[in-house]
DNA sequence: GCCAACGTTGGC
DNA sequence: GCCAACGTTGGC
């Protein structure tokens, strides 16, 4: 078992539709160490969403359903997507600031390198962000 | 609006 | 292959 945080613009998707339509294609992603991570995604694997730019918080689990495959937005055969199911939302979401201060957390790519969408983290940091949002999984 | 932390592009 | 210049993301 993996276990991963994407980012999303509430913006453009926030978890709210991501829950009511139950699963999605995560697509746009344009970065190559983004890229590489969704494709060692293994169906079953964890992934923690995360809204950036508006709440700046862990807000839901969702788990990859499908494996990668091309992007069906666009020709370019470099680029692909995973598809995600909507798992759980966290009972207490966590703020990037609780992050921040967290001895394991503190140390997620989330946190200095903006530019990174699909992240992968460690079992001890889900289970710590599971663990400080009351959650049961 | 500013800045940090990248990634990308292109000249050499 | 190196490096400067520029672009992008996203927190503050």
């Amino acid at each position: 078992m993996q276990y991963f945080l994407v980012k999303s613009e509430p913006f453009k998707y926030p978890w709210s539709q991501f829950e009511k339509e139950k699963s999605t294609f995560w697509d746009g992603v344009r970065n190559y160490q983004a890229r590489n991570t969704l494709m060692s995604m293994k169906k079953g694997d964890l992934v923690l969403f995360y809204h950036s730019n508006e709440g700046l918080e862990i807000v839901g689990i969702a788990k990859v359903q499908k494996e990668y495959y091309q992007d069906p937005t666009t020709d370019d055969a470099r680029w692909c997507v995973v598809d995600l199911k909507a798992y759980k939302k966290l009972k207490q979401p966590i703020p990037l600031s609780t992050i921040k201060k967290d001895q394991l957390l503190q140390y997620m790519p989330l946190v200095k390198q903006s530019r990174l969408s699909v992240m992968p983290i460690t079992e001890e940091q889900f289970m710590r962000i599971i663990d400080l949002s009351e959650t049961k999984l």
